[in-house]
DNA sequence: GTCGGAG
DNA sequence: CTCCGACAACGCATC
DNA sequence: GATGCG
């Protein structure tokens, strides 16, 4: 029994191995949520959370969960996300919006976190725009190239007059966010990611494309320009993937992404915490940047213009 | 990790 | 009682 | 129309 803010946690199980190869267990699962709560609280709260469970480690098979379960506690916020395909129906997702939460959940066994770009009391206006780099494979030449993207990304939505931020997928690539102001509409924002990568794509095709089709990929940056829909999800910063070494999704300054020995596995479980220790949350306070995107549209139309 | 239904 | 399955689904592209 | 993919 732990205390967690206003919180009583019954933990269970601690000594459970999460991650087999570095001996990782549910408790040192826990331990991380609750030292990183600070940082990333702001980065899920109001958020419909979906989450990603490994109830026997993540050697086996795991599952998503996007609802959450009859028998959580009822302290844990909930929120409605009406499916937008068939009228009706919705799903009933969990908010994070409390270190106990976060707790709870990785005391369920909840490695990942996803977040939607959209908050909760405005589910069709998105605050975040996003572009996903996913590389063809890990490899070093592989994430030369999404770093190239990325700074190229960062580079174009300046000139859109919106603010760009960099993080680690924890995975093999890099996620470009820009803070929005909600005025626009996700259909529109969708939009604007489209036009923008393909824009990047013509420039650059050996590196990029935003073709879905594998055989049209061959070894090349695919910019999923879809990750800003309706009812999408990008993982939250901070999230651990459920990947050997135990990866971290880590916030970054543009400055540190020149660094050369960097990819998109660098932080962990192990050593986020530490680099946390000294430096502040490289994403802290974003919104203060919150840009328009219809003023970025224009900005935008005028640079395809010119191109 | 937990529930609920099947056996 | 134990065993076992469920715990997601957008939008595009290909077969 | 069903299946596949991120």
């Amino acid at each position: 029994m732990i205390g967690v803010g206003e919180r009583m946690l019954e933990l269970s199980n601690e000594r459970a191995v999460m991650f087999p190869k570095e001996r990782i267990t549910k408790g040192d699962l826990v331990d991380y949520y609750l030292e990183v709560a600070a940082v990333m609280l702001p980065h899920l709260e109001n958020r419909p959370l979906t989450v990603e469970r490994f109830t026997k480690g993540i050697g086996a098979r795991g599952f998503i969960q996007k609802n959450a379960s009859e028998h959580y506690p009822e302290w844990i916020r909930r929120s409605e996300v009406p499916s937008r395909a068939r009228a009706g129906e919705a799903s009933n997702h969990v908010v994070c919006d409390e270190a106990a939460t976060l707790v709870f959940l990785a005391n369920q066994r909840c490695v990942t976190y996803h977040i939607t770009p959209v908050q909760c009391d405005r589910l069709e206006l998105p605050d975040r725009l996003i572009f996903d780099f996913d590389p063809p494979d890990a490899g070093e030449s592989s994430f030369a190239a999404v770093r190239v993207g990325a700074l190229a990304v960062g580079e174009l939505l300046r000139e859109c007059g919106l603010t760009p931020f960099v993080k680690t997928s924890g995975s093999k690539g890099l996620h470009v966010v820009a803070p929005l102001d909600r005025s626009a509409h996700i259909d529109e924002v969708r939009a604007f990611g489209k036009i923008a990568s393909e824009l990047l794509a013509r420039r650059d095709p050996d590196r990029f494309t935003v073709s879905m089709a594998k055989s049209e990929r061959a070894g090349r940056v695919f910019l999923d320009y879809l990750r800003n829909g309706y009812a999408q999800t990008v993982v939250a910063p901070y999230s651990v993937r459920p990947l050997p070494g135990a990866p971290v999704s880590t916030p970054l300054t543009w400055e540190e992404l020149e660094e050369p020995t960097l990819h998109a596995q660098t932080y962990t479980l192990r050593n986020v915490r530490e680099r946390l220790r000294e430096r502040r949350d490289p994403w802290a306070g974003m919104d203060a940047h919150a840009g328009s995107l219809d003023d970025a549209s224009l900005n935008l139309d005028a640079i395809l213009a010119k191109a």
